[in-house]
DNA sequence: CGTCGCTTTGATCTAAATCAAGTTGAGTGG
DNA sequence: CCACTCAACTTGATTTAGATCAAAGCGACG
C-alpha cells in the first residue's frame, strides 16, 4: 500500500535544503549514504497499520499525526500526537506497535529504517541518537500513564493543555490539530467530558477560545497548579 | 545512600558464576571490562529515587521490584514490576524517571551506567542491546496505556493475571510477591477493586487460591476473553 | 495463641460515562 | 455573498462502574 501510493506523489531521492530548527532527525537524515524522501497523506488517511512491519521512520513537514492502539470493540487509546517536526514510527522490533494517521493533511519525511540500522551499525552517534530517541519516547509514556492510571478529568485536562502550550503555541495562542474525540482517546475519556472541562476553564477565564480549537492560555501558573 | 549501604553489604566485584537462563544482562555483564556487583534490599526499601541521578542498573537475582510514580498527595501509579533476572534502571539520560523499591527481600547484580556507555561506545552489540531492551520498556508501557485508559477493572485484572503466570509462574501456579494495594497502583485501580473482581473469577472457578498471594490459573482461555 | 497487617465483603457515594438535544461554524454550492 | 449542510462541539439529564467508607475475617509471625 505505502509503495502504490510512493508512486503517485513522493518527491524523489533529492531532499529539499530546508532547516529544520530544533531537527531531532538531523544527526540521522544528515548523515552520509541516508537518503530521505518526502510523502503527503490525507486528513484521516492511514500512515501505517498496528503490527505492520516497521519499513520506514517518519518526521512531519507539516500537519499532525496521532498513533494508537484499538481494541476489538472499537475502543482507542491515542499513545501520542507527532507535530510538526517530531520523529515517529521508529521501532527497535520488526513492527509498528501502535497504528498511525493523519489528523490533518500532512507531509512526512521518511527514511528507510533498514539504512538507518545500518548507518547505526558503523556510527555510534547514529546508535546513541536512536536509543535516546526510544528513550524519550519512554519518557512521555511513563508520564502519561502517572496520567491515565491516577488523575482525574480536570487534572487531564489542565496537564493536556499546557504539553499542547508547550508544543505548539505561536504568539502565546494555540490552534489544535485534533478534535475533541481525539482529545478524549489521548486522555483515557469522553469527548463529552473534554469539552466540559474545557468549558469550566474557559467560564473561569483560564483560558480563551477563537474558535474550538483556537486556544490562548490566559492563566498557565493556575493550569500548572491544576495538573495534579 | 547507595555508596553507605554498599559498604555494609556489596559482595564485591567478584560475580559468582551463575547462570541466569534467557539473562537480558549477559551481552552486557559479560562484556571485557564490566565489573558487576551484588547488593540486597529488605522488604519496601527504596532502591533509587525518581529524578535521583541513574549511577547504576539493575538485575534481579532474588526477589522483586517495583517502579513508581507519586503525585504530591500520595496517588502512586506503578510503571511495572520487575521479576527475577529483569533488568530494570536503565535510562537514557541522567536520571531515573521513576523511583525503585524492593516488593520483598531483593538482591539485584548491578553495574555501573558509565562503564556500560563506554562499552557502548566502542561494542556495536552493546549499544544495540541498551536500544533493544528501553524499546522493551516502551513496548510495555504502550500496552500499559491502552489498559489504563479504555480498559475496563475485569479487563485490568485479567491482563494482570495472564501477564504475571506468563512471567513468574512455577508447575502452573504463581506466589505472587505484591499486595493488593500494589496490582491496584498498577492497574490504576483500588486495591478493594481488585480484591472483588479477584473474588468473582474465584467463585467462576477460572482460578484458584492457596493463601491470598498463591494463585493457579484453572481457565487461562476464558481469563484471555475477558482480556479486552 | 494473640496481634497486626492484609484481604475480603458490604453499604453508600460520586466522578465520569452515557444518552439526548441543541448549537455552532467551517466548508459548499447556489 | 449568502444560505445550506453536516460534522463537531456544547450542554443537560440520567445512569453506572468503580471509589470510598466501614467492618469483619484470616493468616503469618512473634
Amino acid at each position: 500500500m505505502l509503495t502504490q501510493s510512493l508512486n503517485t506523489s513522493v518527491t524523489g531521492n533529492k531532499v529539499a535544503p530546508v532547516a529544520y530548527s530544533p531537527d531531532q532527525f538531523c544527526v540521522l537524515t544528515g548523515h552520509a549514504g541516508l537518503v530521505a524522501s518526502e510523502f503527503s497523506y490525507r486528513k484521516d488517511e492511514e500512515i501505517y497499520g498496528e503490527d505492520e512491519p516497521s519499513e520506514y521512520v517518519y518526521q512531519v513537514i507539516r500537519g499532525a499525526v496521532r498513533t494508537y492502539k484499538l481494541l476489538s470493540d472499537g475502543r482507542r487509546q491515542i499513545g501520542a500526537f507527532h507535530l510538526l517536526g517530531d520523529v515517529f514510527g521508529l521501532e527497535s522490533g520488526a513492527t509498528h506497535r501502535l497504528a498511525a494517521e493523519a489528523i490533518i493533511d500532512t507531509t512526512v519525511r521518511l527514511v528507510k529504517r533498514r539504512s538507518l540500522e545500518q548507518a547505526a551499525g558503523s556510527d555510534i552517534q547514529v546508535a546513541r541518537k536512536l536509543w535516546t530517541m526510544t528513550a524519550g519516547e519512554l519518557r512521555h509514556a511513563e508520564d502519561h500513564m502517572l496520567l491515565l492510571g491516577r488523575k482525574n478529568a480536570m487534572e487531564r485536562v489542565a496537564n493536556f493543555l499546557l504539553e499542547m502550550d508547550r508544543r505548539l503555541a505561536v504568539a502565546g495562542m494555540m490552534a489544535l490539530p485534533m478534535s475533541r474525540r481525539d482529545i478524549g482517546d489521548y486522555l483515557g475519556l469522553t469527548l463529552e467530558t473534554v469539552s466540559r472541562a474545557l468549558s469550566q476553564l474557559h467560564s473561569e477565564g483560564v483560558l480563551g477560545f477563537s474558535g474550538a480549537r483556537q486556544i490562548v492560555l490566559r492563566n498557565r501558573q493556575r493550569l500548572r497548579s491544576m495538573d495534579a
